[in-house]
DNA sequence: AATTTTAATATGTAGTACATAAGTATTTAA
DNA sequence: TTAAATACTTATGTACTACATATTAAAATT
């Protein structure tokens, strides 16, 4: 093992603020007392008495729950429990600048790997108007040059339809993120690749071929960027 | 469209603290200066004048940030940009009990679609060593009872260890955390349904079989689930 | 010159004060 | 008596001051 992931093998020697430790206890509490979305939890003061903190240690804290959307709070009325947007977090790091390489690497690949096993819910939820609202996608991207910010767009295009036409919102979500570091990746490559499988190629096994084709053809189109991947 | 994702197609009717604006200026700020992780960040009084807000409420936006790994604070030496964890918040909210069905959901079908695209990658980096320890995973689990909490330990056992074969990190941290989401869901069936395809059968197919039918064993062993998902 | 001591500085924590929004109770008027 | 207007109460939001603490830089001492 390298020691490129040191960092998460051994933790990073980080001295924790009571910020930190009244976070954790908040989000520890939350769970514990198996509170449900909607329910009303104690105010500032009750909490800071509690915990024995400032008020403004604990609204640092308080204030990190509700970036995670764990927690609404109205004046007077106080803070309820609420279901937190999982990948909102997420959304606000992504940037390929600041993330580190092996990081961005796992993304890339986690990509891949998602859109490798799209074929089974896609053969469950496709929908005939789907196929044709992605084959126009892919007729219109036919004509089009191949300047390469050009090529980027329309693998966008293409490719989001899919995990739209998954009719998962998580997905979904989950691979708009992603795009960011694909593309920042992939333009590195300076001789346009074009796979043996063309975005219409694929519709074509949409529309006719089983599931199993259309997962081969999705591989043979992805083929370069698996080469390149290291043992 | 139905109305369970009205909350993510029009936003709610949140009304922003200066925090959150504070959050998203300094979000926005540090990604279009383009700061490279360890490059240092103005100081809370400078941030304060420029922002024209209290340091209150700017230590509050900053907070999050910590929280999310974007940057870290030492007492005299200031902030520097550091490379966030991607993972980390998504980690904090992880809660089956919190989380709303829709994305519950959503998540279980997420770690299906990666589990049927392991096969590219982990026919990729898989090594012999591996396969023997996953081997002797699987035949431990051969002998043991059949009851519901032992037969979860050793799904979570046998695929934790296929995804750390992949050897990529942040899949393995993201199917960790999945986990408690599919276990929780899966808990809900009260009769033990038992795969057509075991896991024992799934090493063999990773000792001898190819890629492609290693993914069928995959995916016939996860039949029963693909078989309740809804169109 | 090397070491110790002192000073300076930026973040961390505490506490007070007041603004603001939103229920709640009270008063006023039809 | 009831409806509307008013005043009051309460919990969060923001601002400001003060001091603690860690760490670097400078000064003093050996």
């Amino acid at each position: 093992m390298g020691i490129e992931n040191l960092h998460i093998d051994i933790g990073k020697v980080s001295y924790k603020t009571m910020a930190d430790e009244v976070e954790m206890k908040l989000l520890e509490y939350l769970k514990r007392k198996s509170f449900k979305p909607g329910d009303a939890l104690p105010k500032e003061m009750e909490l800071t008495a509690a915990l024995g903190v400032s008020r403004n240690v604990l609204r640092e804290a308080l204030s990190r729950l509700r970036m995670l959307g764990m927690i609404e709070t109205k004046k007077r009325r106080g803070m309820v429990l609420s279901s937190p947007d999982i990948l909102g977090s997420m959304e606000r790091v992504m940037d390929p600048l600041i993330i580190d390489d092996t990081t961005l690497q796992d993304i890339f690949e986690l990509r891949l790997t998602l859109e490798m096993g799209l074929a089974d819910i896609l053969y469950i939820r496709k929908t005939k108007k789907d196929i044709e609202e992605l084959e126009k996608i892919a007729l219109s991207q036919k004509t089009t040059p191949t300047k390469q910010n050009f090529r980027i767009k329309h693998e966008v295009e293409f490719h989001g339809k899919i995990y739209q036409m998954t009719g998962n919102r998580t997905m979904q979500r989950f691979q708009t993120m992603l795009l960011p570091i694909f593309g920042y990746l992939v333009n590195e490559e300076k001789v346009p690749i074009v796979g043996k499988v063309s975005h219409i190629d694929l519709v074509n096994l949409l529309k006719n071929g089983s599931r199993e084709e259309f997962r081969e053809g999705m591989r043979k189109h992805l083929e370069h960027h698996f080469k390149k991947l290291k043992k």
